[in-house]
DNA sequence: TATATTATTGCGAATCATTTGCAATAGTAG
DNA sequence: CTACTATTGCAAATGATTCGCAATAATATA
C-alpha cells in the first residue's frame, strides 16, 4: 500500500482544528489513513508539536536528530497532505507547523523570528468575490520588528 | 561606484505609491540613486510593469528575452532594495511586482493563478501590538479557486 | 508469537532556485 | 571622446527539495 494513493479527507477539511491535539491522537488518525507509527513520524510530530513558532526541514532535522533530510521533506508533506500540518513560504524557504486554531504570523525583519498573532480576519472581503474567488483559507504576515529588537 | 553600497531610501518607504507608475518615472529615481539604465533593467521594469500579476524570475527571463539568470535576479534585488518592487514567497519560489497601491494576493489551488485582491485591512490588530511586534507592511495570501477553476 | 507483506527509511544522486566571483562590456560624467 | 567603474554574462558554488532504489521495519494475520 502506498500512502500517497490512500485517500485522504476531503481536500479542506478543518475539522482537526476543533479539540486540543497531543501527539497520540494523531498518530491514531494517520494510522486510520493507513499509515505506519514510524520513529521519524513520532520524533516529527512531536517537534512539531512543542514548537512555538513553523520550523523548516533543517531546524525539524537538527531538532529531532533525523539525520537523512529526505525523510524529514517526505513526513513533513504527508502531514500536509493530511492536513494536519500547514506550510509558511518566506524567502526561498518553506517553513512547517501543526494545524491549530487559526492564526497569522509576524516575521521580525532584524532578526528572521515567526511569532504567532491571533487572526484578526472573520471572512473574506467581498472584494474576493468580486474578483470570482472562492477561498477556504488564507494566511496573512505582518512585516516588521518584535519586541527584542525594536 | 558599487550600487549595493549608495543611498536608499529609508527601508520602509512607501513613497512611490502615491501616483501612476510609468517606466520612465521608475528610471530617472533609479538614475538619481546612481544606478545606471541599461538594457536589462528598462526589460525587466516594463516586464513587471504590464505584468497583471507576480512573476518569478524565470518567468521574468523568459519574457524578456535576458538568459542570464544572474542579471534577472541581481536586478530583482535591487528593485526590491529601492522599494521599487516587492516579493512575494509561495512553495519555494518567490514572485515579483512592482509596488503600487497596497493589495492583496489570492493563489488558486487548481490553476496556480495569483490575483490582485484590493487590501481589507486599514490598521494592524491590537493583537500585533500586544504582541510586541511593530508592523510596517503586511501581506495576505487567500487561498482557493478561481473563476475557472470553481 | 512467528511470518509475510509492503510502507518507510536512508543514502546517493538529481533537480531546481538562487547566489557569487570575475573578466569583459558598456553607461555616464566631464 | 575618454576615463571611470557599474553592470553584464558566464561558469561554478550553494542551498533547498525531490527522486530512485535496495535495505529495514511496522503491521496484520496465521
Amino acid at each position: 500500500m502506498n500512502a500517497r494513493k490512500m485517500k485522504s479527507p476531503t481536500p479542506h477539511d478543518h475539522s482537526e482544528h476543533s479539540d486540543e491535539i497531543d501527539a497520540e491522537s494523531i498518530y491514531s488518525v494517520l494510522k486510520e489513513r493507513g499509515y505506519r507509527i514510524t520513529a521519524p513520524r513520532r520524533a516529527l510530530i512531536e517537534a512539531l508539536l512543542s514548537a512555538c513558532d513553523p520550523k523548516n526541514a533543517k531546524e525539524l532535522a537538527k531538532h529531532t536528530g533525523i539525520k537523512d533530510l529526505s525523510t524529514v521533506y517526505r513526513t513533513l508533506s504527508e502531514l500536509v497532505k493530511e492536513n494536519l500540518a500547514s506550510e509558511l513560504a518566506d524567502g526561498g524557504v518553506v517553513y512547517y507547523e501543526m494545524h491549530e486554531q487559526h492564526h497569522d504570523h509576524a516575521i521580525c525583519d532584524a532578526c528572521g523570528t515567526i511569532a504567532h498573532i491571533p487572526c484578526s480576519i472573520t471572512k473574506p472581503p467581498k472584494t474576493l468575490a468580486t474578483a470570482g474567488f472562492t477561498a477556504h483559507d488564507h494566511e496573512i504576515i505582518w512585516r516588521g520588528l518584535c519586541v527584542k529588537c525594536v
